[in-house]
DNA sequence: GTCTATAAATAGATAGAC
DNA sequence: GTCTATCTATTTATAGAC
């Protein structure tokens, strides 16, 4: 008989975030299972309540980690000394690799943005601007430095962002119809770093002060 | 006593349908429900399945209504006779003006791309990718042209389009937490007119060969 | 075409033993 | 910290009367 595999006793709070995490982005809040997050974890159900205390404790968790960190990077590269468009290079260097660190962050903020920030409280909201309002100031610099033109900041955000997130949200689709959906066949994945590249001259072309 | 309102009878099929579309777009497929769906169509549960034989049949149909519209318009866009710029523009109207007649577009195109095109069939992701070839071709054209970069028609065709999905998406966003969330003061809704001319002005700037 | 009633499965959450 | 058992509400779907 084939003894069931434990995981080490004490270590089940971030098992749970882990597998919160993925089932969030696979299947959105509403439709993610406490049962299937649990059983992704290896760990009761009865667990998920005692550290998180409830399902929408457990989202609030996820989405703090991911602002967290993409809010205090932007945040460094929008205060540091570079000109507008390095901090605009690095800005995307960075979503890319926060994405790639987090694969739940693509589809969760994409969710977020499609549903009208349904499940999102009043704080993670605000560190969700946050990441705006300091891209927004970099492209001010850049207005000021005279090298960008006069751009809404707004709309020039929310038009380099959903690109970003769209890149990594999409891997995932071409890698799995590929194989069933021959008309995909033309879209096959790109390298990330092709893509860094592909976006930074994109946020350039679109920035740029034309001669 | 207040008599319930009712329906004429025999137009519940198309009730149904405006009804599924807006369920779907606000919450997503899983999390969709049939008896949301039919309560507010005003019918009885039971029609939805008599109909449309099941909430997947349902959903598909939504879909297919999607890309219908949309590949049609921009396929003609595509085979028409003018210039590679002007077809850009006259497709960002296009995607534009469908995203204004059809509320549940965006977010269910966000959705479906968060998920990894979880819910959708093979004959509808031909219809999807149809619309990229179309404007694949667009793009092609430019550069033979000599008025486009050597740009990556896939790549840049997922920097436009979702810019496009979000700003509609969002604009449900902004006005809802604006009433709660002060930090959200600044991003005040924008002009549909407003966005047509940046979203024109960003593509052709992704795409302008430099001098 | 339209309705009521209900089946059968699954959801989030909790009480209480260990 | 961890588990079993269970409550209650909600889910998709169908059978059958009218």
């Amino acid at each position: 008989m084939v003894k069931k595999l434990r995981r080490p006793r004490g270590d089940s709070r971030p098992a749970i975030f882990q597998a919160a995490a993925h089932e969030f982005a696979l299947r959105g809040y509403d439709a993610a299972g406490v049962d299937r997050i649990a059983d992704k974890a290896r760990v009761n159900k009865a667990m998920l309540y005692y550290h998180y205390g409830s399902k929408q404790g457990l989202y609030v968790e996820v989405l703090h980690d991911m602002f967290r960190a993409v809010g205090a990077r932007t945040r460094a590269i929008a205060q540091g000394p570079d000109a507008a468009e390095m901090k605009l290079d690095a800005w995307i260097v960075t979503m890319v690799e926060e994405a790639a660190a987090r694969p739940w962050f693509p589809p969760i903020m994409l969710r977020e943005l499609a549903s009208g920030a349904a499940h999102i409280d009043a704080e993670t909201f605000g560190m969700m601007n946050a990441v705006f309002m300091a891209v927004r100031d970099v492209i001010l610099q850049g207005q000021r430095e005279g090298t960008f033109r006069e751009v809404d900041p707004l709309l020039t955000y929310f038009t380099i962002l959903p690109a970003i997130l769209i890149f990594f949200a999409r891997q995932r689709v071409v890698a799995e119809k590929r194989k069933t959906v021959q008309s995909f066949a033309a879209a096959a994945p790109r390298e990330v770093d092709e893509f860094i590249r592909h976006m930074q001259g994109s946020a350039r072309a679109l920035l740029r002060r034309q001669t």
